[in-house]
RNA sequence: GGGCGCUUAGCUCAGUUGGUAGAGCGCUUCGCUUACACCGAAGAUGUCGGGAGUUCGAGUCUCUCAGCGCCCACCA
């Protein structure tokens, strides 16, 4: 293993790793493996495209959990599968249809569904196909689709079983209607936006007599479906007219003025048509006073062909077309009053973005309330938490104020309602599987629902009917039911977490997963959605192609909050992981160079003993110990959904300190016979160790490096880090006084390397050091450190003294490290002006902090109520300030001498 | 109308028991060497949106104002 490319190159290794991973099924669930589990099922993809950037986030996050669970020894499963995602799969391929001019009624509703089929066949391998190059650890052998057998099995069983307890019935309400999708939508399915409208003022004339009421209204194409004129019972302006008869303009029907406490008295006229059949208020209203609603606009928004309904010449008129010509009218008749500019919220389609219709009509709908109880008190009790907390909120005021759901949509991919008609005496009878005979007349002949359901209520179910549910029996039920955590955007914790959490207790008695991690959203640099109407996204497998997997998954990983705040990106900023996984793999090449190779003399002792943890040095036990730390913090920040601390903390061990000081401080002691086999162990093993604490994150890198490491580190048949366990602290390592010894001796290389820099001393020209301190520790350590800080900091010989010096050597410079004075004699190099400036510097920073801290000490206050230790801390620092000035201020005066 | 989030170095953002601010990128200077120029070394940069309060001490807690973003409800 020597011959490692100078860069990694993750087109190499990535898809080599992957298929390794896969020809050995390591990614299968194995029910047996341990009694304790861990499961997430993949919040479902919609077979409309494929991945995008908020995927490739939520997928890394679970795989992240996914393998740290699975090193850890638990049973793990990691479900994939995709959503059919009906209105919207279905207007995809529409849209394709409409480009080779046909349309979905063309080809009839089979042909058109095997169509969609073929779609949505094509989609889901391409999906999963993106998630592999994500190296996601998915087990496909129980890869789901929400049309499939099982959960279409599972969809029948739970409609028919809410329906049989009267919680789903079919009705006539207003509901949402998309004129283009030629559907109903749900509530959550309509987005407001602001728009500048009109409101027109227009004369509604009394009938038999003089005057007229006004009614101000933003959409005048209804009129004809008017059946009264509401007034508010306490406005006086009106009180006459409450019970006399006014004619609806351009129609001659007559229509009651009604008073009702719902209408407004200060907005508009005062004065409101009353239209039930196309608005919800005035459905409200009408059924109020017992009216029946008249139907004047069809599935198009087109207005009714019916001449006695609607004028003639607005028979099959679009609503806007009819409004115009309406307004038109009236002005000709004197009858339109007024127009006023009017800003208010209109509903559009959340998929195709159509203006929508409130429509009456008659659709299947579940009844709530009742199963809403279990779902609130599960937040109180804490079966169910949400990460970050405050989404429980969110998530209870829509609980708390839930409405009934419209589930039937007038589409064709989807669950077919299973409600079958009699042919012959039209009774209904929801079941399972079409019955054999009609229970009323004995007919054999059914017709079944036309209707297909909201494609959310398969996905409710999809926690326990990805597991085998029904059948209770199901292994996999059995044993990774509930999932143990949810990992999905805030988007749709009304569409899908709520009504998940809803089903599960109504069918499983329990929450369907313990924990719902919410991350943001990935965005734009500008902070925009991602959306390919904008042509802003970022598909997740270019990044791939031109960063690596694990650069991807790092990066994204490294953006991840607490907060779960929204993540902005560019194509730049993946070059962070990909610096970061080239770092990695450049040390390991160093290390892998610094090993024995299997055979050789000394394989034997580095690879199969211990590290020797009698003759450990300094550095020796300061990696140790920060890879101990590190282990600690990864874990725990794994645990507790921060995975953006982990990555974080993962970055600066193997950068910042194994890389930038032990590997360094290892290039010294691999060149002393009595430390070069400990330093060989330790190198090894805490890249080793590391990289498994980093594979979660980066696994296909790691995995590489890994199974090039030589020795054994796996003892069961197959050498994989994705089978290894997961490291854990170990308390031997621990050594705090290891950490401040290297401190010391960091900090003193620097303090020689700012020197050498800022008096422009030439990188080739060596220079001699002269160490003074009275602490006898401090300089025991500087004593073992010599030969780091000869090589570090370039210095030939190094002297150490107990003594004190105030008078430094001709022509020198200075720093100042803890209670050691370092000097530096320069001979003809100094520039004592530049070495003064240098110093005084140094003096300015060292008395501002001073002045603050002096500031605390002598506020009685601060003395009486500051924690002990803070107040030692305090004084302790002062003292250490006042000597270090107290030498600075000597190493000066002796310059100027 | 109700609610939530954000405002910290030029840029993008971290910073959960309140102890005196960090990272990446960018910038300046230098670059001998036993992994890495996708690199190394040294360095500069912040009245933590404004104001008030609590406290010995506030980026962190409370109130308030401003700007930006989002969610919910919805008066025709």
């Amino acid at each position: 293993m020597k011959n490692l490319p100078k860069a990694y190159n993750p087109q190499e290794t990535e898809d080599k790793i992957y298929k390794f991973w896969e020809d050995n099924s390591m990614f299968s669930a194995d029910i047996n493996k341990s009694d304790d589990y861990f499961s997430i099922v993949i919040p479902p993809p919609n077979v409309t495209g494929v991945l995008h950037m908020g995927h490739a986030l939520d997928g890394t996050i679970q795989d992240i959990l996914i393998r740290y669970n699975r090193m850890l020894g638990k049973a793990t499963l990691w479900l994939p599968g995709t959503d059919h995602a009906g209105i919207a799969t279905q207007n995809v391929v529409e849209k394709k249809l409409r480009e080779e001019g046909k349309s979905r009624f063309d080809l009839g509703r089979e042909k058109f569904v095997e169509t969609v089929w073929d779609w949505a066949n094509d989609h889901k391998s391409k999906i999963l196909n993106q998630f592999k190059r994500l190296g996601a650890s998915l087990d496909r052998s129980r890869e789901r689709f929400t049309l499939d057998d099982g959960c279409s099995e599972a969809v029948k069983e739970v409609f028919v079983n809410l329906y049989n307890k009267g919680l789903i019935y079919k009705g006539s309400y207003i509901v949402n209607w998309c004129p283009r999708c030629h559907s109903a939508i749900s509530d959550i399915e309509t987005e407001y936006l602001t728009e500048q409208g009109n409101l027109w003022e227009i004369a509604y004339p009394l009938d038999g007599e003089f005057g007229s009421i006004v009614i101000a209204t933003t959409r005048p194409e209804t009129m004809f479906g008017d059946v009264a004129v509401a007034v508010n019972p306490n406005d006086f302006k009106y009180k006459d007219y409450i019970g006399k008869e006014v004619i609806i303009p351009l129609s001659g029907r007559k229509i009651p003025v009604i008073a009702d406490e719902a209408v407004e008295m200060g907005f508009g006229t005062g004065a409101l048509k009353i239209t039930p059949a196309h608005d919800p208020n005035d459905y409200e209203i009408g059924k109020r006073h017992g009216f029946s609603p008249i139907w004047i606009m069809d599935e198009e928004a087109k207005l009714v062909q019916d001449e006695d309904i609607v004028p003639y010449y607005l028979n099959g008129a679009d609503r806007y077309d009819a409004r115009k010509e309406i307004i038109k009218r009236l002005k000709e008749k004197a009858l339109l009053i007024r127009v006023k500019e009017h800003e208010h919220n209109v509903g559009h389609c959340q998929r195709c973005n159509e203006t929508v219709e409130p429509l009456l009509s008659e659709q299947w709908f579940v009844k709530m309330e009742p199963l809403v109880v279990d779902p609130i008190k599960a937040v109180n009790t804490g079966e169910l938490n949400f990460i970050p907390e405050r989404w429980t909120k969110i998530y209870l005021d829509w609980m708390e104020n839930i409405r009934d759901w419209c589930i039937s949509r007038q589409l064709w991919w989807g669950h077919q309602i299973p409600a079958y008609y009699c042919d012959e005496c039209k009774e209904m009878i929801v079941a399972a599987q079409q019955p054999e005979k009609c229970t009323k007349c004995d007919s054999t002949n059914f017709t079944q629902d036309q209707d297909v359901l909201d494609t959310w209520f398969s996905s409710a179910l999809w926690p326990f009917s990805t597991m085998g549910w029904p059948d209770k029996e199901s292994l996999d039920f059995k044993k990774f039911y509930p999932t143990s955590t949810l990992v999905t955007g805030f988007d749709i914790i009304f569409f899908w977490v709520a009504r998940m959490v809803v089903m599960g207790y109504e069918f499983t008695h329990q929450s369907p997963f313990r924990n719902v991690f919410i991350h943001g959203l990935v965005r734009d640099e500008l902070g925009q959605k991602m959306s390919k109407s904008r042509g802003n996204t970022i598909d997740p497998v270019e990044i791939i192609d031109k960063y690596g997997s694990d650069a991807l998954r790092f990066t994204l990983t490294s953006l991840v909050t607490y907060g779960g705040q929204d993540i902005k990106i560019s194509d730049e900023k993946f070059e962070y992981g990909r610096n970061f996984a080239n770092k990695i793999w450049n040390a390991s090449r160093f290390v892998l160079m610094n090993l024995p190779e299997e055979g050789d003399a000394d394989a034997n002792k580095v690879y199969e003993e211990p590290i020797d943890m009698n003759s450990l040095t300094i550095a020796d036990r300061w990696i140790l110990s920060k890879y101990n730390n590190l282990v600690k913090d990864i874990n725990k920040n794994i645990s507790d959904f921060r995975p953006g601390e982990a990555s974080q903390q993962l970055y600066e061990f193997l950068w910042s300190i194994y890389c930038d000081w032990y590997v360094e401080v290892a290039k010294t002691q691999l060149n002393n016979e009595t430390q070069k086999i400990n330093t060989q162990r330790i190198l090894r093993y805490a890249l080793e160790r590391s990289l498994r604490l980093l594979h979660p994150i980066m696994p296909h890198l790691t995995e590489e490096i890994w199974q090039n490491i030589p020795g054994s580190y796996y003892k069961g048949d197959k050498q994989a880090i994705m089978l290894s366990e997961f490291p854990q602290a170990d308390e031997k390592f621990e050594d705090n006084i290891a950490e401040t010894n290297m401190n010391l001796v960091i900090d003193a290389i620097r303090g020689l390397r700012n020197l050498r820099q800022s008096l422009n001393i030439p990188v080739g020209k060596k220079i001699n050091l002269q160490v003074y301190s009275q602490d006898i520790a401090e300089k025991d350590v500087i004593d073992l450190a010599q030969n780091y800080i000869k090589n570090m900091a370039r210095v030939e010989e190094i002297t150490i003294s107990a003594e004190d010096i105030t008078t430094l050597p001709p022509q020198s410079a200075s720093a100042v490290v803890g209670a050691l004075k370092l000097v530096v004699p320069l001979g003809g190099l100094i520039d004592v002006d530049k070495e003064i400036q240098r110093q005084k510097k140094k003096i300015d920073t060292l008395e501002k902090e001073k002045k603050s801290l002096d500031g605390r000490m002598n506020n009685a206050k601060f003395l009486e109520n500051a924690p002990k230790d803070v107040i030692v801390q305090t004084r302790a620092r002062i003292a250490e300030i006042n000597s270090q000035l107290e030498t600075i201020g000597e190493l000066i005066q002796s310059l100027v001498r």
